[in-house]
DNA sequence: ATTATCTATAGATCTATAGATAATGC
DNA sequence: ATTATCTATAGATCTATAGATAATGC
């Protein structure tokens, strides 16, 4: 019943990935500390070996979740122009509307995280920073502080089109929030200057 | 320990209130049927004769939350010009992001909303639907079809802005981005043509 | 007599803890 | 001997139901 210490670190690893995927399926009030160490394949009874509580590993779960934010928007942040269709074309696409639990943590747990203290809200301020940051680098524009407000704009708008999107039972309209973002997302950045509107 | 015909009705829309309050406040998940009911000033053992399940209470309740959103914006779809930047002003306000339960439902609720059955979504549907009417109406452009992926986007950016802003513990950076979202939801609209960027 | 609400409770689930177990690591 | 995990369970909470209660409405 007990395991190598570097096994051990594994499991844990393996707790927060499962808890980084449901938590963004179903939300934090909608998985057990059971169910998360289930999808983990351990027995519930060990979860507070690793963890002080179920909030504890809700702000480590986010942290996670943010870190593929950093591998997908800081991996397009390095190259210019191009590099910001294909990552707005995969973030409003229907394959991530599909894949909540491995998509983005703030489209599917912003106002869940609203609703939580400070700990996990920490995690959610950092993590959106850095999100600007990577954006701002894709982004042309004037002055920095221009860029800043575009980025932050954009974000707000593919994180509500996708939330939105999720909540309709109507496909079309689903679909059409979602062209309607890539069309202001990408309008006057990837078009050139004054082709658009 | 029975009540007359019209209070029963009263006591229903009682419950409603409660409900569409709660949920946007602590989300589907976070309220029992008891603390509906205890908000509305009765004992959960009731709830039942009103209603079939909590499922359709939130359906319901989601209903009436949407009226607020006909009201505030259908309030304004008739007049043009500066009714959008005053609504637009509010709905983008700290004011806003401090009183979830009495504020924007898809703001509050549209990823609990993506994690329900279809019953649910059908609400968020025909909801969204009639926003974007009235949207619309206050959003010059040329064709009706731009003006409508305009709205789309438009409510996608101040939808996402709210939620994001709710998550965030840096309360700056909540100002930012409600003044960006501002910014991209007003330019090229409010602002006369050409004057902006 | 009907019925809106209340009291009480069943059965499930959730967070958290206690103690047992058995393999690691000194 | 230490400790990672497991079994078992406490105490709270949640959805839903059953039966009692008492005021309405025929």
């Amino acid at each position: 019943m007990r395991v190598s210490k570097q096994q051990a670190a594994e499991n844990r690893e393996g707790v927060l990935d499962a808890a980084a995927k449901l938590f963004r399926e179903r939300g934090f009030d909608g998985v057990g500390v059971d169910a998360v160490m289930a999808e983990a394949g351990l027995t519930h009874g060990g979860f507070y070996k690793s963890f002080a509580s179920k909030d504890a590993l809700v702000a480590e779960a986010c942290t996670r979740a943010f870190r593929q934010i950093d591998d997908f928007w800081g991996g397009y942040a390095g190259r210019p122009g191009k590099g910001l269709a294909a990552a707005v074309g995969w973030y409003l696409s229907r394959r991530h509307l599909d894949s909540p639990g491995d998509g983005c943590v703030l489209a599917a747990l912003a106002a869940d995280a609203g609703r939580r203290g400070p700990t996990a809200r920490a995690v959610f301020s950092v993590g959106l920073e850095r999100w600007v940051g990577y954006l701002v680098r894709l982004l042309p524009g004037a002055s920095e502080a221009r860029r800043r407000d575009a980025a932050l704009a954009r974000i707000a708008t593919m994180v509500g089109a996708v939330a939105i999107a999720r909540a309709l039972d109507d496909q079309s309209l689903a679909d059409e929030i979602l062209a309607a973002a890539r069309i202001a997302v990408l309008a006057d950045y990837a078009v050139p200057e004054g082709q658009s509107r």
